[in-house]
DNA sequence: CCCCTATCCTGAGGGC
DNA sequence: TGCCCTCAGGATAGGG
């Protein structure tokens, strides 16, 4: 379910409604997420005050002045909500959280389970986010020398090259095809076989695609909803995802579908080379 | 090391 | 109705 913008967004709302709250009882459902979850670890934030809530691409941190802070994926269809405690709860419901001294709760709604917690202190973090490639949010213009070095070392479709957190953050699958067809570019074109102005082309339309869907709080075309339940506005701005046979907006040839690595790939055979 | 496949799950929607 | 199929915002173990 959600990529860059969609945890972004919903790290700000969570951000609103959880800085300076203090977590109370905590309970959760036997189920196992993506991993089993180490529910021990995580009960040992009862009573935390929660400082901020911030993201790396698609990691959400919930931090607390003392360690540990607790480290969540959304995976596929993971929802994090603030709720009253009175609402009623829905199905899949995984993980529920007081807020202490106030008519709420936080709570992790998650069907398909693919979501992750994880309570990590702030050496494992950095362990993580240094696996990881940088931030198309907060891109530093000397970082883009060795992003496309890196891109143009690989074999590999550009389309799983952009989906591959190694190599950069926040592009998922929906963001991916979009961003290629922004810049005009085939899915099917190998990393080692775009130049560098084109490169430079794609990073610039890969952020220009990612803030317009941060500024439309995200997609949702199914379940995806920010901390306060609100969906995202960003469906109606997509140019190929899930377009399959309907009209290209610049050229009028239907919008191909196609797959790689197993995952569907959408983009215009005229407008993309 | 790089790359590819299969897999973890539930639910919605279409065809018959 | 029901049954079967495909598809869905992600990530990772394991094989070659």
């Amino acid at each position: 379910m959600p990529e860059g913008p969609e945890v972004k967004t919903v790290a700000r709302t969570l951000d609103q409604q959880l800085k300076n709250m203090r977590l109370g009882n905590f309970w959760h459902s036997d189920y196992k997420l993506r991993r089993e979850v180490n529910y021990q670890d995580i009960k040992k934030l009862e009573n935390r005050v929660i400082s901020s809530v911030t993201c790396y691409g698609k990691i959400l941190f919930i931090n607390s002045e003392e360690k540990p802070i607790l480290l969540t994926q959304l995976g596929m269809t993971g929802r994090l909500t603030v709720e009253e405690k009175t609402s009623p709860l829905q199905a899949h419901t995984h993980i529920r959280w007081d807020l202490l001294d106030t008519s709420r709760e936080l709570r992790y709604v998650d069907p398909r389970r693919f979501g992750l917690f994880e309570a990590c202190d702030q050496e494992t973090k950095k362990n993580i986010l240094n696996k990881l490639g940088p931030d198309l949010f907060n891109l530093d213009t000397k970082q883009i020398p060795e992003l496309i070095a890196r891109m143009q070392a690989s074999k590999r479709a550009i389309k799983e090259i952009l989906l591959d957190q190694n190599i950069l953050v926040g592009v998922g699958n929906i963001y991916a095809s979009e961003a290629l067809f922004l810049a005009k570019i085939n899915p099917q074109r190998l990393g080692c076989d775009i130049s560098n102005k084109l490169y430079k082309i794609l990073i610039k339309s890969a952020q220009q695609v990612l803030e317009l869907a941060y500024k439309n709080s995200g997609t949702t075309f199914s379940s995806y909803v920010d901390a306060f339940g609100t969906e995202g506005k960003n469906l109606d701005f997509l140019q190929v995802f899930q377009r399959t046979n309907q009209a290209c907006y610049v050229c009028s040839t239907p919008i191909v579908r196609i797959t790689q690595s197993n995952r569907s790939t959408f983009y215009c055979e005229v407008c993309q080379k």
